[in-house]
DNA sequence: GTCCATCGTACATAGTGTGTC
DNA sequence: GGACACACTATGTACGATGGA
């Protein structure tokens, strides 16, 4: 099948390319009858425009990228991603615009990546996660002049539009549901300490902890994997006082966690009671069934999207909310045992 | 930043921008000194070719596209996407192609996206999974005559090169697997009926039950879904001779059908063994730990695009077979209740 | 007259500023 | 002044032509 060029067009209405580049993108030119013949016969002729040469004409690629750089251990258990890219696609299809995805095993080589899409003019734009402790990411995207968007930060970002979340709501709502629970002694397994997210829950917990005496808590790194997850819960069981109830940064680790725990008789909620973030089929399948705080990752990537598409065609775009984490309630968390 | 083009490269070096081109493109024209003058003036400069202006003159996207045809629910829980996307990508970027990914909610819109797609230039071809018993894409991607591989298909494909999956094989060893242990009512839980390999896994299981004397199979529709594996499991366990044993095909339906039955009082695998099609996270964790059969999903993915990129250099692509499904034994299979 | 290095230019397609009737 | 055409832009590729040895 022969795909039809404008000049296809005019030579088939009987007029100049020009004319037919005018109609087809509604801009003053012509009459309103030669536009709408130009019109008939480009749907008729099934017309779309070129990519590359539309894209080589003024300077647009009409896509976006998104790279993502997590193991593929953690790709395949964390369904983040998959929302991600289906909360994108549903803007950015209404809008035309085409979604690039790479995936790297390392920082370095997702540098490369921005540095090849923007000199190869691949993408318009980027969506940038997981924000690092010392992340080169946001200097190189300035650096380029490469329109970007973080997702989930707790902080501005200057010259980059982000999502910003707030830990503080979330962290408390976990800390109000434990110790509504009479929990006083609380761990905490983290994520990857070189993940901004990942410090800044510990500060907002060791603030809380701070302004509420009674209250202790303890941190350990689960790195988000099963075994993490389980050697972390070992670790703050082991201690003298160990904790009644424990928070785990993703469900992962919480998950396998729950399963250690029951295999070694541990009674859960009755010794220890436990709350993931991240809800998932994983938290509601095990036993006890975990309590979880679920985010709308979807709609979150749809407005990530949306302040995507704004940064690209106007050069600013206003920060945006995180959809609040909700709390889902299960059987993993109940009052803190006597003593 | 400005991007250097190869203009600028010519002018720099002082040689016209064929003799760049040449060059740059590792073709004859240009001699050995020239070549490396160009080539490092290039490299000083970062020059990186403008990927529209090099699709638009030599009709090449170096990008091919899968669009992901499920409900966002599945593909929240199905770990299947994500490891595709990685073994696609790791083969991809290699090449110095991109990935394009779309998500569609039904197969017209997925169709539409084809037609986009090759219209508009964007992609050299495309990966296809899930083939339908009626399915409009192979017709429509031979007519536009966009390259296209399908990923696990029963049968050779006229003009489409395949990544054949042999299911005699795996029901074969899953039916062996559980008559050894001396099932002979054995349940099967399937996925939705338009998918070919639905289809097909319930005519290789008839099959193989006409072959072997006082062997039973009975199936059931699951969807895919929590809640479809949950209502076949009621279904088939509500039949005057229920099965001994269930097969489900994929681990979503077996995962929630064995909480289901937990909470029943439906002791596995004493009552009931249960096994099921694609291993996770899921299976290891649910209690009892499911037996499962295991794929390697990534270095099918993999081999995927080394045919795809093929097909597109070449014009011809040979099939392929996937790996083979590995049984993972836990607990969730053992010996038939005697009677 | 052959061969190689190199250049000029047409081409892929869409968009747009300027000129003409 | 409205409706249109022409010529040029964007960048990289490739064919045919030209010059020198």
């Amino acid at each position: 099948m022969k795909r039809p060029t404008i000049i296809d067009i005019a030579r088939e209405v009987g007029v100049s390319k020009a004319a037919v580049s005018y109609a087809l993108n509604g801009r003053a030119g012509v009459s309103a009858q030669t536009r709408d013949r130009i019109l008939d016969v480009a749907a008729a002729m099934g017309w779309r425009a070129n990519s590359a040469a539309r894209a080589l004409s003024n300077d647009r690629a009409a896509s976006v990228g998104i790279v993502l750089t997590r193991s593929p251990e953690d790709l395949r258990t964390e369904p983040f991603f998959m929302q991600m890219v289906t909360g994108l696609e549903q803007t950015l299809s209404v809008h035309g615009f085409s979604l690039q995805l790479a995936w790297t095993a390392d920082t370095a080589t997702e540098l490369a990546t921005y540095r090849r899409w923007w000199a190869e003019r691949r993408v318009d734009g980027v969506l940038a996660t997981d924000l690092r402790v010392s992340d080169p990411r946001p200097a190189l995207l300035r650096e380029l002049g490469t329109p970007a968007v973080f997702f989930g930060t707790a902080e501005p970002m200057a010259g980059i539009p982000v999502l910003r979340v707030d830990e503080n709501d979330v962290v408390s709502s976990a800390i109000e549901h434990l110790t509504g629970l009479g929990h006083r002694r609380i761990g905490h397994v983290q994520g990857p300490p070189e993940l901004r997210h990942t410090v800044r829950r510990e500060e907002v917990l060791n603030r809380i902890v701070r302004e509420s005496p009674g209250l202790a808590v303890s941190h350990e790194r689960g790195e988000y994997t099963e075994e993490g997850g389980v050697r972390a819960t070992r670790r703050l069981l082991a201690t003298p006082n160990p904790p009644t109830a424990i928070i785990y940064d993703n469900d992962v680790m919480a998950v396998a966690a729950v399963v250690h725990a029951v295999e070694l008789g541990i009674r859960i909620p009755e010794e220890l009671s436990v709350l993931a973030w991240d809800d998932s089929m994983l938290c509601r399948v095990v036993r006890p069934a975990l309590s979880a705080f679920a985010h709308d990752i979807v709609n979150d990537a749809a407005t990530a999207a949306r302040m995507l598409l704004e940064l690209v065609e106007t050069g600013v775009a206003d920060d945006a909310e995180l959809t609040r984490r909700r709390l889902v309630p299960r059987t993993s968390t109940a009052a803190a045992p006597v003593g």
